[in-house]
DNA sequence: TTGTAGGCGTTATCAG
DNA sequence: CTGATAACGCCTACAA
């Protein structure tokens, strides 16, 4: 391996002086024909600086950690996607932590504790309360990626809430009144948002809530068959739903399709979050698009500015605004 | 930041017995009362070593490089899970680059050179090939995944052929005679070897090679939406299709879906890969189902023996055999 | 069984 | 403008 001191001595000069022309700070005063020789020289023998070596003496590892529930989740690709681009962009890499990994031990505490990466963004929706509060004792720097824990501030989240009054009123407009609603997991912050949504948008169109109209289920294909079913059931079923999540509007479609039923002639349907394949399903899905992309980036934005200490430690949380309304081929109006 | 040396201290010994007992050999001798109090005081101030000292002394990082096309691909999500997995099992984490990463210059090949990680696994098909052979070159440690580059023998692949040809077949064996199939880039090793086991399936089943039916296509849902348009415009169209990818499926079932046509009553269609979303579909799609999992979890332990020097340079690349057929509603028999 | 010394490759600080 | 030196935190012969 070539190390600085080759091309030093290659160019017969210290090798401090190389390393200071690869930190080219521009203010550094060197001797224009060295710079071009040292140049040369590493170009020459194809050097590179060592990344443990400048880590070391840096202490820092220009990573950061990246917490997501699955990989197969479309959802949080545009997330990610976000994420990197930023993290790029400052000259950080993402490490990923998938929930679903084997024996995984949470080594992304670890990971950070052993200072493999400079800070964490967690976006998986798994409690880890305690150990995350313990990140904020031991002051190391991570984000709450859309996702709420009481007692911490430094979270990027959606406005998960107007996502839900979108969709439910959109509902509304077609001239539907019996709007169920298939919850996410009512412990998590993004499912309970996204009722309380849902409860307004009945509420600013004067429908009555019902009670039996709202199912909570699981963010799956399976949970969203299954509370589908539930709503079939009744003796007078919904004639628009509004599904929490992208998956749960797969399994809700598949269960209208399986009892003979058709979307949207006899019930409407509106799914949240916007994923590529949203339109070429059948019939094509009218969906909530939140800004997901810029959940991820600006995610980043503030763990760099904690980690580089340009940010108080309790600024308040941050709400990526923003909801808007796609409308395809599953909602229509209300047929009497 | 609490290192060895504080741990030492405080214990009243030096800084190479903790060393020695946190890289616990066994074999080494150490007094068992000093070993416990060693541990005591670790876990008092909480000492976590420092891994980028670690890696520098060993020149080491334990991290593996993974670049992929996208991450809102859900074939590549088995991909990387089976890779994560393994990985972890041998004590390896994962970094993940996506190609559609603004402003990433190839950076994985810089970090694989700049000793951010130990290998690389390159599972995109945009053509490096210059690159690649320049890591040979520098015996750098490299597997390709589901990727065929000729000169390179340190591969990973499926067995597409056989997945093309289980395919055809199943379509020949419902009494389909006018099959059709949309390819992937014929540039692709992938889009190749599915053609070729189309071609074999006819063969097998006596029917007859017919130019028209196949149509080369991106593996994307526009692409599989033009296409199918296309064969649709025949003056005989197919009765069956195979979807070389499954964002050509969902493009193709679309297509069908949008002339007015029934899915499968008046054409089936069979996707390659099988995904979570596939049988929530409408109608569910048939697929086929290869060893994503395995072919991600396969390729790092071949990384690993390579980056361990225990693999010959030239070993012939591996095939992951296997592919097996997910029959669900969207193929039915021919009726005449 | 434990201590000593040297070095992994880089950079910051100071002196020349 | 360039050279020397020390240090980042850890590991490993070798010596005691």
């Amino acid at each position: 391996m070539v190390t600085l001191k080759d091309v030093a001595k290659l160019v017969g000069v210290h090798p401090s002086v190389v390393s200071r022309v690869i930190n080219n700070d521009g203010n550094l005063k060197i001797k224009e024909e060295t710079r071009k020789r040292i140049q040369q020289a590493i170009e020459e023998l194809n050097y590179r600086p060592n990344l443990s070596a400048r880590n070391l003496k840096n202490s820092e590892t220009k990573m950061l950690g990246m917490v997501i529930p699955d990989f197969s989740n479309p959802v949080y690709a545009s997330i990610i996607h976000g994420a990197e681009d930023q993290a790029a962009l400052e000259g950080y890499n993402l490490l990923l932590y998938s929930m679903k990994q084997k024996g995984l031990e949470k080594n992304y505490f670890s990971h950070l504790m052993e200072n493999r990466i400079d800070g964490l963004l967690i976006a998986n929706s798994e409690s880890d309360d305690k150990e995350i509060l313990n990140l904020k004792k031991e002051k190391k720097p991570f984000v709450l990626v859309n996702r709420f824990i009481t007692g911490i501030s430094n979270h990027v989240i959606l406005d998960d809430e107007l996502g839900g009054k979108l969709a439910t009123k959109h509902l509304a407009q077609l001239g539907h009144k019996r709007i169920a609603h298939i919850t996410g997991p009512l412990f998590t912050g993004t499912g309970i948002k996204r009722f309380q949504g849902y409860r307004e948008g009945l509420k600013e169109e004067e429908i009555n809530f019902i009670s039996s109209y709202v199912q909570e289920s699981e963010y799956t294909i399976e949970g969203g068959y299954r509370s589908m079913q539930a709503l079939l059931d009744l003796s007078t079923p919904p004639t628009a739903v509004f599904a929490s999540n992208i998956m749960v509007s797969l399994g809700a479609m598949k269960a209208i399709q399986d009892r003979g039923l058709s979307i949207p002639r006899d019930i409407s349907i509106i799914g949240f979050h916007e994923v590529d394949f949203a339109s070429s399903l059948s019939p094509s899905l009218t969906t909530i698009k939140m800004p997901l992309y810029e959940m991820g980036s600006e995610s980043v934005k503030k763990l760099i500015t904690i980690i580089q200490g340009r940010e108080e430690e309790n600024e308040l949380g941050l709400i990526i605004s923003g909801a808007s309304l796609v409308v395809r081929d599953s909602t229509s109006p209300f047929l009497s």
